[in-house]
DNA sequence: CACCTTTGTGCTAACGTTAGCATTGCTGTG
DNA sequence: CACAGCAATGCTAACGTTAGCACAAAGGTG
């Protein structure tokens, strides 16, 4: 690799002179700096930034922590971010923790090693105590979901609005048994999305067991299709399903479509997510739509001032975007009752 | 941060023990070593990267550059390295280049200064000469497309084949009016699908104007719906589309639904790349399924090898991984034909 | 002409880590 | 007891860059 003592050999001057020269500084003429800049532009010059970070420049790098990149939700918010940052002269490094604290340890051991100047993370449901520790060193936001032990800066949706929407939706709809279908509790936003769906419940004046509910991997299509199978069996099936996943959403579909499942006729169904295949699915599928390329904008906006100012204003931040529901044509009345006042 | 040296004032001993202490310095007393350990552990010590590629190790980070990791390929492919990476210690940058030589050079530029490991890109159409600089100096991998003055080592997948394969499944079914919809022939895979199309055609003795083709902005959703609706205007419409774009695929797809398109009694389709919608649009999707996690999982193999070994072995490398037809619902014969046999 | 200022450049140290070489104190052997 | 050998640790330099200070030459002012 060529480096300014190339340079400077190359034109029998001092590294110094090259390295002003390169950073354009005042006090080197005019010819220097273009005898300089010709040089490195024909050698290939390429600065190293190891170098300028032990001199006490910070890293232009910025991590981006999710369980997985195929989910849409984040790969929406990974586009998002590296549009805004490279915009700034930021890269964005990409760790996927597949929902393993183990996982996100090592990550995170990784990314503080490498002195990254930020990180944004959707961190497991108990991060490891090494983790919040590494995390308490770095300029950090959570996104979507949200632990107590770590920094209080974090954007999000409002889960459980969102899914009591979504609920209240059947419910107005004349549904009375409804399941809900989304990640463990363990998960702060699996916890406020089952929430949501008991608020809307007991709103109704639903007796709380009017809904079944089928907890696991939020990020298992697999989990989706058996978790469905299980609900349909039986004579006191759900009318409705309320997801809380894109991904089970996704097996979910996948399930209905090849058993053959008349849907709303049969089961009604609001999905979790806006996927392209979710306005072409049958009926097309009612959906909680949420807002996550604002959401990752204003991640992105707020990481690039922090990581520009200093950084006194590091008080907390909140910032809950509400989800609006998608009206397609997956709900409707059970047994063809009348769309309201029924019960 | 925590250094070395804070820890050698710690205990009073000297940075070099330190160091060796951490680094399991067989000269080093396990008793000296268990203190070094503990204070470490206590202060939170996190080795800087930066000061050991100053002394010359190298990076543990290798760069994926691709158009837009919303597209399901790259997203797919991203995970996939991420996952074999991970394993090895390495970790993933991610710089998406919206398929302009701009931006992709402006990442090449940050990455070269970050000294990564190495490469893994999907090269825009034709990349800037200060590109193929950068990346001559940097070990690199060419994914998917393919330009002829980047390094010789490659995966991807058998366009040409593919879409040969899929245009004679239609003209099997006695289509003679067949569109082909995909990226411009500027990039590799392009001219490589259209060629296909071409070869296809032409096996079958159809003229080279039974072919309509439209080629377009490949990840441009918007431009498939538009496309498709010039395509089925006017008399001479085509009763089979081929896709050569998984983008161009989701927005076709958008707009037959919306226009209510009989697939296939009006228009056979073959889609490109495999989506968890693609199974359930319409009757099923045909497509043309590709094998993107093997490629993934082939470039991490070989790169990792690579960047662990000494760099002698830099001989040509080519994958090419065939792709395979999925047939579902949306082909069948025009206007009711016999499956076969008919010109 | 002595002095000050300006302009352009060089020298040096520092960032954190590590490898080579030097040093210290000890143990064992002749 | 002298000395070799060894175990444990310290000192120093180097990686590439940059900021502070020093320095030399030239021009301007009294």
């Amino acid at each position: 690799m060529i480096t300014t003592k190339d340079i400077a050999e190359r034109l029998g001057i001092s590294v110094s002179t090259v390295g002003r020269a390169l950073s354009d500084d005042a006090r080197i003429s005019e010819e220097t700096k273009f005898r300089v800049r010709q040089a490195a532009s024909e050698m290939g010059y390429v600065g190293n930034r190891a170098a300028r970070m032990m001199r006490g420049a910070s890293s232009n790098v910025v991590a981006l922590v999710i369980p997985d990149i195929r989910n849409s939700f984040y790969s929406t918010i990974a586009h998002e971010l590296s549009k805004n940052m490279e915009a700034e002269g930021f890269q964005l490094m990409l760790s996927e923790t597949d929902d393993d604290r183990m996982v996100e340890l090592r990550h995170l051991r990784e990314l503080s090693a490498n002195r990254v100047a930020g990180v944004i993370i959707v961190p497991t449901a108990r991060p490891h105590g090494d983790s919040v520790k590494l995390l308490r060193g770095l300029p950090h936001l959570q996104l979507l979901r949200r632990h107590p032990s770590l920094g209080s800066q974090w954007f999000g949706v409002d889960d459980h609005e969102s899914l009591r929407e979504a609920t209240a939706h059947l419910v107005t709809q004349g549904h009375t048994r409804i399941a809900y279908l989304g990640g463990p509790t363990e998960l702060p936003t699996g916890a406020e999305r089952l929430r949501g769906f008991h608020s809307a419940l007991s709103e109704a004046g639903l007796p709380d067991d009017a809904g079944r509910t089928e907890l696991g991997p939020p990020s298992s299509v697999e989990y989706g299709r058996e978790a469905v199978r299980r609900l349909l069996e039986g004579p006191d099936a759900p009318t409705a399903l309320v997801l809380g996943s894109i991904q089970l959403t996704l097996g979910v579909l996948e399930e209905l479509s090849e058993q053959g499942v008349q849907v709303p006729g049969e089961l009604s169904v609001v999905g979790f997510g806006d996927e392209p295949g979710f306005s072409w699915w049958g009926p097309g599928l009612t959906t909680i739509g949420l807002p996550i390329q604002e959401l990752a904008t204003g991640c992105a906006l707020w990481l690039m001032r922090r990581l520009k100012t200093k950084p006194e204003n590091d008080g907390p931040y909140t910032s809950v975007s509400p989800g609006s529901l998608v009206l397609r044509g997956s709900t409707a009345p059970p047994d063809g009752k009348a769309p309201s006042g029924s019960a």
